[in-house]
DNA sequence: TAGGCCATCTGGTCCT
DNA sequence: AGGACCAGATGGCCTA
């Protein structure tokens, strides 16, 4: 059982403290960093080029980043309040990821260990029942379907759309007693 | 101790 | 314009 995580890393310094020693005035990334590969000390940690990782995207985004500065002329102060905001919507998102990862754990049949499934093997392994499934429903189906009838696997797709369009979220259990019926009338 | 996994921060881009 | 999404970076925890 792994008891991992802190709330918050003490070794990383959140953006609200900043740097005494920064200019209050100073527009970051109109200076030394706009121009060259300049490296960020955030915390106790020196952090990449971000020229480089802007150029990785769209060819040197450096003057993207001034512009959006520029447009927001806001002061050090509201852009941390802003990034704050930002941290804590991120987190909140990532959260949810964690909890889809979660449900997706439960839902899929695996041998029972004391270690949790890592996010690669949850995807991993539900891609692999997914197919298992299709399969299964497949071959019960396919021996069973009037000549000229719908093909089994339209059929199934069909079913699945239906199902999305008619029931939106917490519809998974009436697809899978569906595809059991599906299965069982064939 | 190295490597895997993860949470978090961050800035760029996309979308509404 | 602002929020969502994405991916890189970083550092902590855990296991072999």
């Amino acid at each position: 059982m792994k008891c991992k995580r802190k709330a918050v890393k003490p070794s990383r310094r959140p953006w609200s403290d900043p740097e005494p020693e920064l200019e209050p005035d100073t527009e970051p990334g109109s200076s030394e960093q706009e121009g060259s590969e300049a490296s960020v000390r955030i915390g106790d940690s020196w952090r990449g080029s971000l020229r480089s990782r802007a150029g990785r995207r769209q060819g040197g985004a450096g003057g993207g980043r001034r512009r959006r500065q520029q447009q927001h002329g806001s002061s050090t102060k509201e852009r941390s309040v802003r990034r704050l905001e930002s941290n804590e919507r991120e987190r909140q998102r990532m959260h949810k990821l964690n909890n889809a990862f979660q449900a997706l754990r439960e839902a899929i049949p695996h041998v029972k260990t004391d270690k949790k499934l890592s996010k690669i093997e949850t995807l991993t392994l539900a891609k692999n029942y997914i197919k298992a499934l299709t399969t299964i429903v497949l071959d019960m189906s396919g021996a069973c379907l009037p000549a000229g009838g719908v093909p089994s696997e339209a059929r199934l797709l069909q079913c699945y759309q239906q199902h999305l369009e008619d029931e939106g979220e917490d519809g998974l259990a009436r697809y899978l007693t569906q595809m059991r019926r599906f299965s069982q009338d064939e």
